[in-house]
Formats: C-alpha cells, sequence, structure tokens
DNA sequence: GTATCTCTACGACAAGCGTAGGAGATTAGG
DNA sequence: CCTAATCTCCTACGCTTGTCGTAGAGATAC
C-alpha cells in the first residue's frame, strides 16, 4: 500500500497496551497478565510480539540479570492518535469534525462524559488555534 | 484475534467508498477512478477486491447485458460506525468519551464544526434515548 | 553431575490482504 | 466470420500478523 510505515496489530497493541499498564515488564509478566485476561497464548508468541514491537520502536528493551525487561518507547496518546488519525484518513478523508458528530451523535456517552465535553466544548473557541504538530 | 469476522483491509475500503460514492459501478469504473486518483493497480486486482468485497457482504453484484454492476450493500455509516466501535475498543476499551475527549482535545476543529458540536452537546442531555443499532 | 526449569534465538506455518497474470468467454467493429 | 478489446474465472506470489515448536545456554535442585 501506500504509506504502510509503523503500523501494529491486534495482538501486538494488546501488548503495547499492558507495557503502558505496568511500565516495565518481562515477557513472563505479559504472558501472565495475558492469561489474567482470558487470552491463551503460548510463552514464544509473547516474545515474538514483543520482538516485532521492538523491531518497530514501539519498544525498547534492556537485560536485567535475569531476563530482558520491555517497556514502551511511545506513549500511549502518541500511538492512539496516530492510528486515529489513520482511521480519519480513511474513513472521513482526514476530517475530524465529521467523526466527532458521528461519534456523538450515534454513541450513548454517560453524563460524565458529556459534562467533560461540555466544559471542553465550551473551552475551544476561546481557545487560541494550536500548532499542527 | 477473538472476533476477526468483518473485517476489510485498506484496498478494499477504498473501493467500498467509490462504490458509496458513485453508487453502482463496474469493474472498470472503479479503476478508472482509481487511476484518476493516482492509484496504480491493475483491472484483476479491482476485479479481487470487488469479489472479496462481496463475499464478505458489503457488495452485490448482479450481471447486467456486458459487465458484472457492483453496488455497495452496506450504507456509509454503518460500515464506518462498525469500524470505530472495533477502534474504541482497542484503544479505549470500548469506551467512546475517553476518545472523543482525546479527539477535540488534540485536533483542531474548524468552527462550524464547533458550532455543530455545541448544539449537539447540549442537545446531548435532553435526547439520551437510542436503539442500539 | 545429571535432571529440571527458564530464557533467548531462530524458524516455521497458516490466514489475510494487496497485487497481478493467464486462460477462456463475450462483445464490438469491420 | 475474423480480430481486437473486454470481461470473468482461477491461480498465485509476497508480505504481514498471529501462533508456536525446538534447540541451546544458564541457573537450580537434588
Amino acid at each position: 500500500m501506500t504509506e504502510r510505515q509503523y503500523e501494529l496489530g491486534d495482538a501486538e497493541l494488546e501488548v503495547l497496551k499492558i507495557l503502558w499498564d505496568v511500565g516495565s515488564v518481562t515477557v513472563r509478566d505479559v504472558l501472565i497478565r495475558l492469561h489474567e485476561a482470558g487470552r491463551r497464548v503460548a510463552y514464544t508468541t509473547v516474545q515474538t510480539l514483543l520482538t516485532r514491537l521492538e523491531q518497530k520502536g514501539y519498544v525498547r528493551s534492556d537485560k536485567s540479570d535475569f531476563a530482558f525487561v520491555y517497556r514502551a518507547k511511545l506513549t500511549r496518546s502518541r500511538v492512539t492518535q496516530s492510528r486515529l488519525r489513520v482511521l480519519v484518513r480513511q474513513l472521513f478523508d482526514g476530517a475530524v469534525g465529521p467523526l466527532v458528530l458521528q461519534l456523538v451523535r450515534t454513541e450513548q456517552l454517560t453524563s460524565d462524559e458529556i459534562d467533560e465535553l461540555h466544559k471542553l466544548v465550551d473551552g475551544l473557541d476561546t481557545n487560541p488555534k494550536r500548532t499542527k504538530r
């Protein structure tokens, strides 16, 4: 495809989320976590996923005294933002507005979220324009 | 992964979007459109994509006098909604609120979109009813 | 010191997807 | 009818991703 750099699959993302939650983990840590979550995978599967995540630059590893310890290199919001951007481009031709509108329109939000939204939206127009990263 | 049904790849989505825009198309129609958009693919590639889309239930075809004519079976919003749901589940554990918040926070919206958002958000609490698809 | 456990390295395989070629049918133009 | 252009059908290749197996290196356990 066009610009297919920097992708990650579902399973990889699953692992990455654990790294975000926990911080530093070994292969076994991730494995246990996944098993607790009902995900029955083999040790070496996790190992492969972590290796690939490292190759892709999402994760860094250092050899501690016993096993390799992995930690995320990219922040959660960095990655989610990038993924969102891809999706927005794919589905809404890059226009975020329509996406938000569809979300607000078709998904139910909790009243807390609605309150938060109110605050955000109210603050929007007073906010000066932001630089495009 | 768990429930991997109902997926479609980038190229497939690209084609599907053309169907949404145009309505009824032949393989060649799509091909021309793609070429106009700078996407240099072979005729048979488009054919494969349409066939797969049909197998997956996104598209329906009928044999008109010469070539097959394809049209979308699922609406655009239906598909975008489903894709959004997947992404929301993956990245935000199914919570739409945080997603919207992140979007509003990190992406710039046009003032029209902000106005629209205002209206939507204001209408939210008074209009909580929705049928679950 | 041999059996056991755990970790790493390497390879592999199936499915999904993007991409396409070739064979054979069909249609249009003379 | 003959030929060129098209269309459909079938097959396939390479890459990514999810999933492991196995073999070897260190440590542990008796």
